[in-house]
DNA sequence: GTTGATTGTCTAATTAAAAAAATATTCTAG
DNA sequence: CTAGAATATTTTTTTAATTAGACAATCAAC
């Protein structure tokens, strides 16, 4: 369920250890982080876990059942919300993670399609890889405040990512491939940018 | 160069006040921000823009400083490094941001081109917008310790980024042309997920 | 009902972040 | 050389974050 050693926090990064480990939960509750109820490891377990204390990691799960990913029952334990769950359970229009975070900034991602396909001869030549290369490919919409801000489309190495489509399909994982996909969550050194400019315009 | 309205800062986010403002430093950093020169407004006017204490800001450009981004230089200002500004000022091969984060995470994304293209016919049946809108298209390459990640082709509103494929061109604005894209830095909110299902699969 | 595990609450102490204010140092312009 | 503008440094105060420990409340299992 998770490591039983203690993971090494960044300090004096400008970001607080609750919002920190806030973050790696969000992107941990498609993962095997939860038991198959639902049900997060206790705060004692988390806390040692990250090396904190517990009511930093109480901070965290307070932040994520803000959001309303999360709710917390005296005696019991913490899991993963219902309509958070239904998401993951259903197929089609279901929502992942309806949370506040939605309205404050206005801006939504939508996976709009995924697909597993061979590598065409435009890509593999823009891209310079080899042609017929299996790759996992992901499409979605950026909606900024209702108006669509951007399409995109992703190419992920099918070998690398061998599971990542199936693990779609079964709706679980969906944070962790959007992540690699450029959907960045809140998390420092994630991606930095190393640009080299364009070769062609238009 | 800066309004001279204060800003509002996130206050009790975790994430704390210099971090924020380093962050949008940096993303600004192509922008109208800094003058031809390549020299940020003064300490103090950074402050007042903030609407935060000067201690703050200093924090910032400390840290964008050890990234080696900016070079502070007493009795005379905060000006763009030297590298930074090569990036900026040259075609294909330089370096945007050869800044410690590049090793820290093993992550880079590079932008290989950026073309203005009538959207295919393919494109606009995927993604539901009328045939023969103009946009901005940029191509990406992900790659992690050195292994290719994921390729990513992101087309964007003609219309809504106008100047944003001119920008590009002049070697402004790549900053926040790629943040768009879904290359996110480190700011809170400014991206969450609202995924709905795939409706084709392979 | 008792036990054990879990979350909830409270108090206290420590450390880091932020604000405020004063002064020193360095550079440019004139 | 002088004045002004900018960064550099120091001190103090306040607030937020983190840690620590203790105990209450709730639930499930027995």
């Amino acid at each position: 369920m998770i490591e039983s050693h203690s993971i090494d926090m960044d300090r004096r990064t400008g970001v607080a250890l609750w919002r920190q480990i806030a973050d790696r939960l969000r992107a941990s509750l498609n993962d095997d982080i939860v038991g198959d109820n639902g049900k997060l490891p206790s705060e004692k377990d988390l806390a040692h876990h990250f090396g904190v204390n517990r009511h930093t990691v109480r901070a965290a799960i307070a932040a994520l059942s803000q959001e309303g990913l999360l709710r917390s029952r005296q005696g019991q334990g913490t899991f993963v919300t219902h309509e958070f769950d239904q998401a993951q359970n259903h197929n089609g229009e279901s929502t992942l993670m309806g949370n506040p975070l939605d309205r404050i900034d206005g801006s939504t991602i939508e996976l709009v399609a995924t697909a597993r396909e061979v590598l065409s001869a435009e890509i593999t030549e823009k891209f310079l890889v080899a042609e017929g290369s299996r790759v996992v490919r992901l499409d979605t919409v950026n909606y900024q405040d209702r108006t669509l801000l951007s399409r995109s489309t992703c190419w992920f190495d099918a070998l690398r990512f061998a599971d990542m489509g199936k693990l779609i399909r079964k709706h679980k994982s969906r944070t962790k491939a959007l992540k690699d996909c450029g959907v960045k969550t809140y998390q420092r050194g994630e991606t930095s940018v190393h640009a080299r400019l364009a070769n062609n315009d238009d």
